[in-house]
Parts: C-alpha cells; sequence; structure tokens
DNA sequence: ACAAAAATGAACGTCAACGTTTAATTTGAA
DNA sequence: TTCAAATTAAACGTTGACGTTCATTTTTGT
C-alpha cells in the first residue's frame, strides 16, 4: 500500500525533480490551484504524468512543495546589514534598492496574485509565507533600529511600528496597483528616485529633536 | 435562439436577483472564479440553478456582475471633504479613519484574497477595479493636496506621490499582513493611534520647512 | 379567476481533470 | 554488459461542474 521510497540519486531524475517544480510554479502562478491542472505541469516538465505522482503524490502536496522552494529563496534575499561598518542611512538605501527590485518583479507580483487566493483554501499557507518573508524582515529591521536608538541616531516611540513604516514608505501603493495589473514604468532612476524619498521621509520623521 | 428578455418587474424576480448576486459573492470570494460552482450559488441563495442561468448567461457574466455591483459601494465609501470648514488635518484624519475602518473588513480582505487571482485571467478587471476604487481616492487627495499647497499650509515636490504616501502610511503592510492570515486585532483604540502616527507622520514629512 | 411569465427539480450530454494501472522502454551504477 | 530502478505512453474509472431541456408548479398583474 505504501509508496516506495524513490531513489534520488540518480542525475535525470535530479533534473526532473527540478523541471517539475519549475513547470509546477510557472503554471501554479499563471492559474492557481484550482485551474492549474498536472497534465499541463507534465508537459511543461516534459516528463511523464505518472512521475509527477510517484514523487509529490499528489496535487495539494505539489504545490506546497513548489511554495516551500520558492519562498526559501525569497527569505535569503533580505539580509540587512550591521551598524559597524555602515550608516543607516546607506543600510536603509541598499536595503530599499533591493526590496523595491524584488518586489516589483513581474515574477513575484504573480506569485502575491496567486498566493492570496490560496489563503481560503489553506491558511497556513499564508503564515508559512508571512513567517518566512516580511516577517523574518521586519525582525532583522526591528533588531538594526534598536541598535540605532541606543546609540542615539534616532528617535522611536514605536519600534515596530517604525520598522513596518520602511517598507510602506518604500513601496507604497505600488505592489497593489501592480497587482492588479498597472505597469509603473520603473526606471532605474525613477527606482533611486523613490528610494531616496522614502529614506529621507523616514529619517526626517525619526529625527533626534 | 436568442435569450428571451426576462420581466423583472416583479417583486420575487427582483429579491432573487439580489440573493444569487450576494450568494455569488460569497461563493466567488471564498472560492475563487474556477473552484466556484453555479449549484452552490444556487444552494446558497435558494434558487434553482436554471434561474441563475436566464438572469445571467453563464458564469463569467455573474462573476462580472457580482464584481460590478460590489465595486460600486467601494466607490461611494471614499468622499474627501474639502479645505472651506475644515483644517487639513481633520480631514486626512477623517478620510484615514474611514481607510482603515474600510479596508480591514473581513470582507474587503476577501475581496483582494479573489481579484489579484482573476487578474491573470482577465486582466481588464484589475484596471476596472484600480479606477473605481484607489485611483478615484488618489485624484480626490491629490486635488486637496494642491489646495493645501497654494495655501501655503504644506509643501511637497510630487504631490502624485504626497498623495500615495498617505494611505500608504495609514495602512502600511497592514492589508498585506491580513491578505496573509494575520489578525492584528485593531481596537477602536489601536485604530485611532495608527491614523495619528500617519497623519502626525505625513504632516512632518510636508511641514514648511 | 385566469393566463402569462417565471421558477423549479430532475435528468441529461459533455468535458476536463484527478489519480491509477499496466506493459513496455529507458537509464545508469556496478 | 547486466539488471534493478525509474520512466513512459496509453488506457481506464471516477468525479464534479457547466450548461441544456422539459414537464410541472408557483407567482402575480389584471
Amino acid at each position: 500500500m505504501t509508496k516506495q521510497k524513490t531513489d534520488a540519486h540518480r542525475p535525470s531524475t535530479q533534473r526532473k525533480i527540478e523541471d517539475i517544480l519549475e513547470a509546477a510554479r510557472s503554471e501554479f502562478f499563471d492559474c492557481g490551484f484550482a485551474a492549474a491542472s498536472i497534465e499541463a505541469i507534465a508537459a511543461k516538465a516534459r516528463v511523464s504524468k505518472v512521475t509527477i505522482y510517484n514523487h509529490y503524490g499528489d496535487k495539494e502536496n505539489l504545490f506546497g512543495e513548489m511554495l516551500k522552494s520558492h519562498v526559501g529563496r525569497i527569505r535569503n534575499k533580505f539580509e540587512i546589514a550591521n551598524l559597524e561598518h555602515n550608516s543607516l542611512y546607506d543600510i536603509l538605501t541598499a536595503a530599499g534598492m533591493d526590496m523595491l527590485d524584488f518586489l516589483t518583479q513581474d515574477k513575484m507580483i504573480q506569485f502575491e496574485r496567486m498566493l492570496g487566493a490560496e489563503v481560503n483554501r489553506d491558511p497556513k499557507i499564508g503564515s508559512f509565507f508571512l513567517e518566512s518573508g516580511p516577517r523574518y524582515l521586519l525582525d532583522s529591521l526591528a533588531k538594526l533600529l534598536t541598535a540605532s536608538i541606543e546609540k542615539g541616531e534616532i528617535q522611536s516611540d514605536d519600534v515596530r511600528y517604525s520598522a513596518e513604516m520602511f517598507p510602506s514608505l518604500v513601496m507604497g501603493r505600488l505592489d497593489m496597483m501592480m497587482r492588479y495589473g498597472w505597469d509603473p514604468k520603473l526606471t532605474a532612476v525613477a527606482k533611486k528616485d523613490r528610494v531616496k524619498q522614502a529614506v529621507d521621509s523616514w529619517m526626517r520623521i525619526h529625527q533626534v529633536s
């Protein structure tokens, strides 16, 4: 009755597993969970449907594994430097650019379009993403801000809110508008301007008075 | 071949039409377009499936009509007062409270969860919503700010960006976190605090120096 | 009360997708 | 080269949903 453990040592198997995940990503992002078809994924990965079922069991599990592998990459994107070697201003500017670049990618917009819808089906999916992505970033940022406050560089009544404010200023309603199809046509210059605006505003709000 | 125009003058017909739209809203919000079932909608509205097909033709059209009626209500929610009788600070505070209340409703969160996913299926859905909702609000706000700048009360290099910044400060990443299942447990006091924080910050950024 | 319009339930055909089975083929480590 | 493990194509049973048809019943204006 139970499934045999597959032997994943073969190179072709390894490659197929990656192909399947990438095909699943593309199909799920395009169609959402319900409308995505396993057969289409198999075709995209140039793999037999049975191979997918052997590796991933069923549609739900395939979706979960796809999500896990995708979110893993997000998490590694945001490492916030420390204050030893850089000014707060420079750290925020660099982090803001990374954030803007990353979150305005087509792939990322598509990802958020799809993910929201799946939260109804399985709420755990949502908190899993929150923990591995935005929360992780917010915690790092809050730590950094606390250090900076102790050094007397800035002031804040509410570190948590101050940390949340930073991404808010950088992204604004941009991600929402893009999720609904708006194309902001962001050039490199426009991005730099936006981040500078955000950092300047944030610093102005938190300057020591 | 063509469908007979139905006689919508009957009271029961009128009521059924509303029931169907409400049931459709609930079902589409819960499941998304693909996974929603006409039969379930019929059951929820306590109406025969045939009645739905008589009034709305097919699933796509039903979805469109449901959307139209829902977005209509959103648009009416946001009216921004003028500067004649109120201070900018008070107008922003009132508008901020309205915004926060409206956008953190369960129904609204659910709406955004679902709508994003459907933009892939039909991009027009997205811009239709943008025009009737957020754009409308941003335009009103920009007009208000322009008037206030001319009176010398505030300063801004970029009115558009300043207008966008206000909802960003009020909502922050709140809507995103809620979309992924986080419950902020917002009390009335917490809401007022948040709005005050946002308005104060916004005014500080735009104060005449 | 009557007749036309509307709504109903039940059954139907069609289709697409899930997930399984099987027999034949390919792959790759020893 | 050999042989077990992995992969494949093809067919299958099943389920659920769209959208239709039709005979019957309910609603409602006059």
